[in-house]
DNA sequence: ATAATAAATGACTTCGAATGCAATATATTA
DNA sequence: TAATATATTGCATTCGAAGTCATTTATTAT
């Protein structure tokens, strides 16, 4: 009681202290207890304010937000993350390497809009993981959206602890969580077909880093279907998705070959492009006439007039709506399962492959 | 003194529910308190233990430290926020319109590497600040990196919240604030130079959208250089930023001037890309042989065979690491003024420009 | 008007870690 | 060995908002 007191006693000395001053240029941020105070009400009264649903008369709605606006009053969510145990913050985790601009800045605003923060964790290799998980953890992150790969170590530890993922175009077949991806294998068959109904005979696969596993899907999608369509005469290179390992990599192709391959089979779009660019400025060739290039995930450049690049368009608004709103919803009742949804990717028909 | 003892029993029952399970699948998270218990000590004894220059000895340090490990502890950030006034973390502020990813991923690394979290703001509109900034104070950051426009009421929101703020290639010249800039105006004139001395003629300019600082300086840095070399033969459109932009901007250029300029001034390198597609496939133009381009920033896709566009290399490492330290500086001691500093872009001649 | 019910409000406690201060243990010096 | 200085440790309190519960006030039914 006279804790309580003299604490009270203390607070008026603080406010006492900032008199005067414009609430623009005090230094201590306004706190609930001081539009408590100013509104001459309880501060569980200005607590309430903020919350929808509570027992709050006009009257005292009125006042408290009057007092609010006067003091430039801003509740505290680290606070209010204490007690309630809901941070509201999600962590993000994308790999450095072969992230699209494009899916973060989805991501990004759809959490925002729902009133959820984005704590970013970009890492190089994806075996950084371990090291970002503590942090995940010391932040009270209510759920985590990953573009890279767990262990399923890591994964049973995030489920121990009720913090549920969703994975971002990386799918386990054998663990329960849940994930949203693009039909990797789907794709890379239409582009098989395409290539084969256009008469190409000979290919070339331009896979990504050989951990990737999404790279390892459209690599065996490409060339399991190759092989139901009887084709075997199959070159296969490992490039890193970036634009020079994939002009590298076309080398290396028709270095083993000895000659060019009718097709070259691309695990993204980068590589694709590096592969263009390589054929048609080092190596005199011409795409289409000479060598079909294809790839895959339809990022912005793809579709510049220089390549105009035949490639599977990934739906990264659906795929980053629906990772957003699985995430949200298991967050706010852990007893749904995981799901695993898979979007199917649109071959969008470009001038890299003959007809 | 009554209160906090059945405090502690209701501690000691909320123990004993979650006992026999392993740590791994207990519902609750670990606390200080139940270190403190499981390693006989005091909760203070913890959480000094996690603060370097404490008063602790290395007995009670191994004592906990073997309780922290068995129990799987970690420190609740958000706890600790509360009562350090530290939240260990940054808000980044980007527009999504002209955002390099390689900035993002640069100033995250480089936060994550010195214990600082990301907090991820993107926005469409730059006009979308505002609503942003109660988010920022709620979520009690330290600091805030903004590639955006601000207020000067805005800024000086934060600055009277005590919150530094870096901007990112935006200068603010009357106001203090911390920015890391490229020369805009110095690297347009590098290029000016150029074009001039190898005989262009006659120019256009493709500059940004309007309300963006960054277009402006980089178009007035261009046209103040070619009017000192007295060249006023000088058509200005206006794009955003985009790919599709730069070509429809060249279009009009050209009608507007019923010919083909000698060069294209363009204010990023995507609308620049945009500019060579357009010259090259919509027009039949031969770049650089008809049309010089340059642009602005050295992006990947600029050096790309296709394109090899002479440009101005930002230098992002050396501006994100000066961005980074220079926000955290501020952070630890409020009392560092404001500082503006500026980097040189280096001038990368390509293709694009005849010689 | 009065009882019965519902709505609104405030006092107090809670979340988990950090810290000032007092108490204790250890080391140093005389 | 006693006296003093120093290093460790624990207790109690704090940060700011939210939730529990008891109390007060307003509303409705009788």
């Amino acid at each position: 009681m006279a804790v309580k007191a003299s604490n009270k006693n203390n607070k008026q000395e603080a406010k006492t202290e900032t008199e005067g001053r414009n609430q623009m240029t005090s230094r201590r941020q306004m706190t609930s207890y001081d539009v408590a105070r100013h509104a001459g009400v309880s501060q569980s009264a200005v607590s309430r304010c903020f919350k929808d649903g509570a027992s709050v008369s006009k009257k005292m709605r009125d006042r408290v937000m009057k007092s609010v606006k006067e003091l430039g009053y801003q509740p505290n969510a680290i606070a209010r993350g204490l007690i309630t145990r809901r941070s509201n913050m999600v962590g993000v985790i994308v790999s450095n390497l072969n992230f699209y601009p494009e899916v973060l800045s989805e991501l990004s605003s759809r959490f925002t809009e729902r009133g959820v923060h984005v704590l970013l964790f970009s890492i190089d290799h994806e075996s950084d993981v371990s090291r970002i998980i503590d942090q995940l953890w010391q932040y009270q992150v209510d759920g985590v959206v990953a573009a890279a790969h767990l262990t399923p170590d890591q994964i049973s530890l995030f489920d121990s602890r009720h913090v549920p993922v969703v994975f971002y175009n990386r799918a386990y077949q054998d663990i329960p969580v849940s994930s949203v991806c693009c039909d990797q294998v789907e794709g890379e068959r239409q582009l098989v077909n395409l290539l084969v109904e256009s008469g190409h005979k000979s290919f070339a696969i331009i896979g990504g880093p050989k951990d990737s596993v999404v790279s390892m899907q459209r690599t065996q999608g490409a060339i399991s279907r190759l092989n139901e369509l009887g084709i075997t005469d199959i070159v296969e290179e490992a490039g890193d998705y970036t634009y020079a390992s994939g002009g590298a990599a076309l080398q290396k192709v028709i270095q083993k070959r000895g000659s060019v391959p009718d097709a070259l089979i691309c695990a993204n779009d980068i590589m694709a492009i590096g592969c263009m660019d390589e054929a048609r400025y080092r190596l005199d060739l011409d795409v289409p006439g000479d060598i079909s290039v294809v790839g895959f995930d339809g990022v912005r450049s793809s579709s510049w007039a220089s390549f105009d690049l035949t490639t599977i368009q990934q739906p990264v608004e659906s795929m980053a709506e629906a990772a957003v709103s699985m995430l949200l919803e298991r967050v706010e009742n852990e007893f749904i399962p995981p799901e695993k949804r898979s979007f199917s990717g649109v071959l969008r028909k470009g001038n890299s492959v003959r007809d």
